[in-house]
DNA sequence: TTGTAATCTAATTGG
DNA sequence: CCAATTAGATTACT
């Protein structure tokens, strides 16, 4: 048992780079360490505040103890402070991923096929008519906008494919 | 072209306010007509390949309603039937598991010990060196973490009860 | 049946 | 706001 993730609290972890093939998993022996951080907010974690009406499941938002994953292995490309906020994250907690009830999605998405940037006085309506804040809705409506953008790119992928086969094919006869 | 979104750019769509309330959207029951494709990359399934059976489906590929509809049913009813169900699996059209040889799988769990959230470029050194998918491995990894949330959650849970059955115990002698 | 690869999407973070 | 990513829940395949 126990969280293999745990590389060490403290210190880089003793690792025995011979050993794993990977080229010593990269190099990854950046020690960056990097400070604390500001707190976040997180209203719902600390006491209940919970005005997610429509959260039906959430079994266990339990974060009890996350551990510290493996911070100084990260060697992301960009940010080197990223792993710590994660972990940090982790204790902190994240907002239950809300569930949204089919009527809800319904309406959402009948806004989103007339106005896909809602302003702030549609989400506001919105929010007051389905019930959900005003925050979820936007996110709502950004994650919304993320799909119908890769889905659109995805599209135009496959039929670049195709023209390109019905080419070929036409090449070979 | 194609943008669905209808007075998008400019922050507000001034115009349409009057017209489209969410009133008005509300009660919008018409034949709705909408547009999204739900175009889901999968070029598993053209070309080809051995299993392509699910060469049909074409339109209608919009699974977001049914999919939410389902979820949230099986809270509170039965599942859906199975001839529903294959059905809808059969239209669907999902990459074939891959099957990981276990000396790859060793090599992502000694990866894992060591860094759990690899970033782009491990994965991408690791499907190098397995000849995996990079996506595959983004995959695998997800699938790692959350199983190792998992088993941390049933330890603690474990742990908890332990603790209760220790007490009432002792209570009862 | 179990384990896990695959999927979908809400939430987070940084830019 | 977008882009990329993660977590959480689930589906479905071996």
């Amino acid at each position: 048992m126990a969280s293999l993730c745990v590389g060490g609290h403290e210190n880089r972890p003793v690792v025995l780079r011979s050993v794993f093939t990977i080229d010593r998993i990269l190099g990854l022996d950046g020690p960056d360490q990097r400070t604390v951080f500001s707190k976040l907010f997180r209203p719902w974690t600390d006491s209940d505040s919970a005005q997610n009406q429509n959260r039906f499941m959430s079994a266990s938002n339990d974060n009890t103890g996350e551990k510290k994953v493996s911070q100084e292995n990260q060697k992301y490309s960009k940010p080197p402070s990223e792993t710590y906020r994660r972990a940090l994250n982790w204790y902190i907690g994240r907002r239950p991923r809300t569930a949204f009830s089919s009527v809800q999605i319904e309406i959402l998405e009948n806004v989103f096929q007339i106005n896909c940037y809602p302003g702030i006085d549609v989400r506001e309506q919105l929010a007051q008519r389905l019930h959900i804040d005003e925050d979820r809705i936007q996110i709502w409506f950004q994650n919304r906008r993320a799909k119908q953008k890769r889905s659109h790119r995805e599209s135009q992928f496959l039929l670049v494919k195709k023209v390109f086969t019905d080419l070929q094919e036409r090449k070979e006869q």
